[in-house]
DNA sequence: CGTCCTATTGACCTCACTCAAGAATAGTGG
DNA sequence: CCACTATTCTTGAGTGAGGTCAATAGGACG
């Protein structure tokens, strides 16, 4: 239901569409954010033996369908995406959100077939890569092959953050890792780590989180209402990032032990809407 | 505190202790389950370049520390550890159980440290490469290469498993995936998919899922009385596999959904302790 | 035999899920 | 450009699930 109305990728981009798509510098940017490669590196990067394909996704579009064989692999250019898994039972479990530099489709190398469905959050751009160009582009470009590794190896950090993200006991706090979990990966890619723009939506957090979206909503406000950040819309800016690290921090136990006033008569005449200054949009 | 009387795995191992170490065939498999190499094939595995060294690791001993530089990776030959990740507050957060086949200490490939603590659960044997080893192998035996870049690989389907572990809503359910995704390991290993025997403690599982570890015990009670499983201490036997998967199969809504005399009306008549069936210990 | 750890069970109470309704925003089509 | 519509977001009320605290029993180990 959700991918009733998906508009489906097309895999041969028209000419138009890839011109805009094709910038001279292409920083390019593993996971966790190492470096794949330095602007301008692309074009030596895998010269000779395949060219990558850049390619837009369209809003919504799915670049990867769970299941499917896989056949290529990604590195996003511009744009954010989101990797879900479907249960039996119909819902949709976010496991990680993808941006730009982040590499997509090597969940299929160990299975051959893609173990969860990318949907693009927004219009985006991706370099599409032939899994079968990768051996031998690793053989011909030691540099390539080294970066690939450690991208991998870096899915062990992934898995460590995610247990950290899901092991905090209440919704504030799990919503607090979040936002500090997005403010590290938006600093890491040269944007503001205190100003985020939140791509995907509060059912997305909840479905990444486990929570209801409801909670998502009351989290935020109530973070808000504690002066930790402000809040309008999807763009949320961090007012008190070393106060929401030690909220964070406290994976179990009552949050005020941590943070004694924490949400409770903590600037409470923070009207998160009425305020003046969260008119960003 | 968890670490105060853990002894230190010793690097050198004695010659007794490496004897019954090195037995004719060594299954090595990896993460999900995917054999590096069969039987007997470990004798060329990595002969041109380096000896796998084979260590002993004691009960509660750490094999790796979280932080400390990565200097080899392991491949568990026999016995169970724990990975965990400890947060700022002191909290354990258990990220995974490794068995037998799998490997260890990857997760400094990228970072070049290691991203958790590994301790051994029970008496343990492993095996053990340094990691400077690693490229030169790779190099020199291409069937090592691709099961390595698979097993990196694999770790997306670890991914997913956690996020599908932890989005369930409900301690009955977490638990039954948690038995679920146990009782499928073990059957990879060639062992009982319905007779588990637990090599960690019911706080550990806790701390994977999430939990209260009174939750674990509750939820387990629960599961024995509404017939899915007999659980003796930490030997457990899975009495309806079909029913216990439908019982998983829903993440999120009320209990009853999917199953919907599940936990109520069925089979209350099963005394766990009193059932002399369970006397397996 | 004493001590520590693990496991279980009970009582209490907070918290988050569910259901429900309203407001705001975005997207669509005239 | 504006109206209409669908989706997203927010807020409220009620309730059930699970966390915390606490006590007990059983086992392992020294």
């Amino acid at each position: 239901m959700l991918e009733s109305h998906a508009r489906i990728l097309l895999p041969a981009p028209s000419p138009e569409a890839l011109a805009p798509a094709a910038p001279a510098t292409i920083p390019i940017v593993s996971g966790p954010g190492e470096r794949w490669f330095g602007p301008g590196e692309l074009a030596h990067w895998s010269a000779p033996v395949a060219a990558p394909v850049p390619c837009r996704a369209a809003r919504q579009s799915v670049l990867l369908h769970e299941g499917a064989p896989a056949h290529s692999f990604y590195i996003v250019q511009a744009g954010d995406f989101k990797v879900s898994r479907m249960a039996e039972d119909g819902y949709e479990q976010v496991i990680a959100f993808a941006g730009a530099g982040d590499a997509l489709g090597l969940d299929g190398l160990a299975s051959g077939c893609h173990l969860g469905t990318v949907e693009a959050l927004q219009d985006s751009i991706v370099y599409a890569l032939p899994l079968a160009d990768l051996h031998a582009l690793r053989a011909a470009n030691a540099t390539f092959d080294r970066r690939l590794m450690e991208s991998l190896g870096a899915r062990w950090e992934c898995m460590g953050d995610m247990a950290w993200l899901m092991g905090a006991l209440g919704a504030d706090r799990r919503t607090a890792r979040f936002l500090l979990q997005l403010s590290r990966t938006m600093a890491r890619r040269g944007m503001s780590a205190r100003r985020l723009r939140l791509a995907m939506s509060r059912r997305d957090i909840a479905a990444h989180l486990g929570l209801a979206h409801e909670s998502i909503s009351r989290a935020m406000t109530s973070l808000a209402m504690a002066g930790y950040l402000r809040v309008y819309g999807r763009e949320v800016e961090i007012m008190d990032m070393d106060g929401l690290r030690q909220l964070a921090a406290n994976t179990r136990g009552h949050a005020c032990d941590g943070a004694p006033a924490a949400l409770r008569d903590r600037a409470p005449a923070h009207a998160v809407r009425d305020d003046p200054a969260c008119a960003m949009h």
